[in-house]
DNA sequence: ACGGAAATGTAGCCTAGGTTACAAATTTAT
DNA sequence: ATAAATTTGTAACCTAGGCTACATTTCCGT
């Protein structure tokens, strides 16, 4: 049995159309990005719900985002310290400049990726559900794509 | 100051085209994907590493996912809980049939959603990284979607 | 103005996934 | 055959994001 890639597999390595090294590093960045995902769940929530029902609360956010507000306490916290929002004890919660500006950016490529989920004949309950997911790992040159493709039809 | 959604709100929230509820569950299901989707990454490399180079074993799958093989390790100790691989101290590292298939499933997709992206112009560097991280969020029905625009071309 | 309801905060626990540092087993090469 | 290199395992720690249970603060209605 060869004991690993070590010398035996260096032909091996070099052949494959996605070589590990690459695919380690796609791999981390998928996992960078995860990091990012509830920040922006969350700083798109506050401006929504900022917009919808005049500010945002705690316990807005929790039902909004299917949390308890437990969850939603320690992460705006976080959020604080990374400067997104603003937050004081018993207070709305309000986003910075920084936040507001992810936050747009959110909502333009939310509703890229399910318009253009929706022009390929997805159903709008699957499209919304698919977009939660995808958006976050959608480049500016896939979003680019997606934007093009919408203008084509 | 509105006190949150409580009454005063109710109208607004049955106006909304993605109502707080909805909106909750699909994030809640972002969310449980996210827990499957550790488990496809590494069933992917098995099968993989497997076929390309016989065996899979820890430091492989470590190189190739590019976390520690610390990380693989306690991670395949996890997979073998919930059935998808088979381990024994010190040997290389067996897919069950049912991670076979898993395997074999996101393979599938993954080339698929790769296929797709490639389609619309995107260079190859980024859909394999877009892909990355998509393709655990594309549902059957999207998939589909993918597959009959790449056949009308 | 005050008492109950709602919202917010805090303590403590869980899982998952990441790490470094060190120990033990297995291969490999001389 | 045995020493060195490699691989694998283990201990202990970190962050993020869930949770329940309980304490505190704020708001609202009478």
């Amino acid at each position: 049995m060869p004991r690993s890639v070590t010398k035996k597999n260096q032909a091996a390595v070099a052949l494959n159309p996605r070589p590990p090294a690459q695919q380690a590093e796609n791999l981390r960045r998928s996992r960078r990005d995860r990091a990012l995902e509830t920040a922006q769940d969350y700083v798109e929530a506050i401006a929504d719900l900022s917009v919808s029902i005049g500010e945002a609360r705690v316990v807005d956010l929790a039902r909004r985002l299917g949390v308890t507000h437990v969850t939603v306490n320690r992460t705006l916290a976080r959020l604080q310290k990374i400067g997104f929002v603003n937050t004081k004890p018993y207070r709305a919660i309000f986003l910075t400049d920084t936040g507001r500006k992810l936050a747009a950016e959110c909502k333009q490529r939310h509703e890229t990726v399910t318009a253009f989920l929706r022009s390929l004949g997805i159903s709008e309950k699957v499209a919304e559900l698919d977009a939660e997911g995808i958006e976050h790992h959608v480049s500016p040159e896939t979003l680019a794509a997606f934007q093009k493709q919408l203008k084509k039809r």
